[in-house]
DNA sequence: GTCTATAGAGGGATAGAC
DNA sequence: GTCTATCCCTCTATAGAC
């Protein structure tokens, strides 16, 4: 569960509003949001914890601008990388790269709090942070019925329900795997793809 | 995520304390350990918040013990499901099966508090977890691993990093598989077989 | 074994000076 | 834009009556 430094998300600007966000997707990833106290975050930044409110008018609102920050960041990435995928099977590939890459890279402390601090978003940040995650996922689904098409994937496989079990399978190697070993986030990518292509070509 | 009154931890007993942890697995389930509060517990069981601290020292154990019931029930359940197994396939399905059920099931709420309240837990209750969780992991790893000398998996896959995919495809379907529609548990494992076994046996 | 009452600590958020 | 000071609330856990 990264210990590293990998609490900046990349792309973000050296700004007091900036250095509280990263350190948020930190803290809340590492103490979950509810024990993660203001008081906490004030001091990773060097403040006092009333100038965190300065920046911020309540808590939430700090969870709710780490998850569209993350989800902004990751969703133009994938799609720079599937841009420049050849074929199908490549385009898979990329797609699994870039959501391991999301998942255990710089940002990985921040999608950890996209996923796992959601019961601690209002119900109407719920649904704005929903709308933003669907054009990720539609990517997703898109690549999916191609590989279908091309016969990469079995005729009978539901794409929707694949594309679920891979959410959970990638994203749970947040919690196991150690990036700088023997296994880099393309050999992972590699191996994940036999869960999803036809014999495993 | 379960609104349904799949809330009793099954098997457990009716008696204060199996009360108290069935109602403690929905809430902790719903709200987030650090959310929901002794009042709201006391309330859902009858009680008021004092009288809780009569069947558990402290609140940290009641979750504990959420954890130590459902680990227990489920190793047991699957022990069981892989002796009426009859072929390697067959064995790979029950644990599917079987997992699939845990999550979703009666034991689901306990099941998502055991994986999403890890944090909460104080490090020598982790240790503990921990420790009986691997006797449950062990007996996957068993079980890929004949099938690996079965052909049915292929040669070069490392069933370690398998079982964590699958561990995180199962355990997601906890936010979006709703019982009762045309899906049953069964199909979905059916259909998660094919995540694993060659070809598409 | 359950109740009432409350101690004791820590949290989010605000006000106003600088 | 940051600081100090603090309000006000909620929470876990305890004490002692019944």
């Amino acid at each position: 569960m990264g210990t590293k430094a990998n609490s900046l998300l990349a792309g973000m600007e050296d700004t007091p509003r900036g250095r509280i966000l990263a350190a948020a997707a930190h803290l809340f990833q590492k103490k979950g949001f509810e024990r993660a106290t203001v008081r906490d975050l004030a001091q990773a930044v060097g403040m006092q914890s009333g100038s965190i409110f300065h920046h911020f008018k309540t808590k939430e609102e700090i969870l709710r601008n780490v998850m569209i920050e993350v989800i902004r960041f990751n969703t133009e990435r994938m799609e720079q990388e599937l841009k420049n995928a050849k074929d199908i099977r490549g385009k898979v590939l990329a797609l699994m790269k870039s959501e391991l890459q999301s998942v255990n890279g710089e940002t990985g402390e921040a999608m950890a709090v996209l996923i796992y601090e959601w019961r601690s978003l209002k119900p109407e940040s719920q649904q704005e942070i929903l709308e933003l995650r669907e054009v990720y996922e539609q990517m997703w689904l898109n690549v999916f019925d191609d590989a279908k098409e091309a016969g990469l994937i079995e005729e009978d496989v539901d794409t929707f329900i694949l594309r679920r079990f891979i959410t959970g399978a990638l994203g749970w190697s947040n919690f196991w795997y150690k990036p700088g070993g023997a296994l880099d986030i393309s050999a992972l990518a590699e191996k994940s793809l036999s869960l999803v292509l036809k014999g495993k070509c």
